[in-house]
DNA sequence: CTTATTTACAACCATTTGGTTGTAGATTAG
DNA sequence: CTAATCTACAACCAAATGGTTGTAAATAAG
């Protein structure tokens, strides 16, 4: 329910993945290299921009742990690393349990559960600012 | 199945969405305010910046449609919009999809789909040996 | 060998980001 | 009314981002 002090990603890890994910060149190389691994010339190959840009991006993607790459020969092969593709996805998801127990109220419920607390209960989700109860 | 061509998303909007949640201040905003609705100075109230911070820091997840304000009296009242969540999830989990296909050798059929794949494909059929990245 | 390819990295630049302080407008309280 | 509170926004600053070009090293090819 805490969203990301349950399982094991540090803030700065969080950060760096979903900073990753924030640019639409660097979400296209992660779907390259998730269906098979590409060099990084190859990658850059297909953008229209500089080697040394696309060079950057996988870096920023290598640092998140969202790629990885491989010496092969003189050159890298960037593979996409879905485990962390699947935590970031597990933290989302935990933000949506977050908003289903709002939406059945078992707000109330574990209001209810803490302290015996009536008149608080019923519609009045935002006309009531004096519940810090937090 | 090709992430984000495929549904609504568009590049821009999907970059400020996970530029929003690339900050731990702004999903912990985002965790609270999912659980009910804060005003911007109760929010201020949680962390050791000023304001006019917590202010731009609601300001970005705004922008990314992560949550949302109303107007209440002389104060604003912030809200989660957990669709935008969701939409995220969605994408991510597409991601997901996509490694599950390949792993399952369905790399034919995603060929044969081909989404946005500006050549660049040479040969490099080494990456068939299912060999997983651990 | 020489040449071409592939990568790494430094230096540089413009823009954005994330913070600050200060000022001003609305609204509520006394 | 005046005073306090809440918000908005501008101006400013240091650091990070996203791009460029240029140089150099390692490997492959002729």
């Amino acid at each position: 329910m805490v969203v990301n002090k349950s399982d094991q990603l540090a803030d700065a890890e969080v950060d760096r993945i979903f900073h990753a994910l924030a640019d639409a060149t660097r979400r296209d190389i992660v779907t390259r290299v998730l269906r098979r691994p590409h060099s990084v010339s190859e990658l850059a190959a297909g953008y229209a921009m500089s080697f040394a840009a696309v060079q950057k991006h996988v870096a920023v993607l290598e640092r998140a742990a969202l790629v990885s790459k491989t010496k092969r020969g003189r050159e890298q092969l960037v593979r996409g690393e879905v485990d962390t593709v699947a935590r970031a996805t597990e933290l989302l998801r935990a933000y949506e349990q977050l908003w289903h127990a709002r939406a059945e109220g078992i707000d109330a419920l574990l209001a209810a559960e803490r302290v015996s607390d009536p008149g608080a209960t019923g519609a009045a989700d935002s006309a009531n600012d004096t519940n810090k109860t937090d």
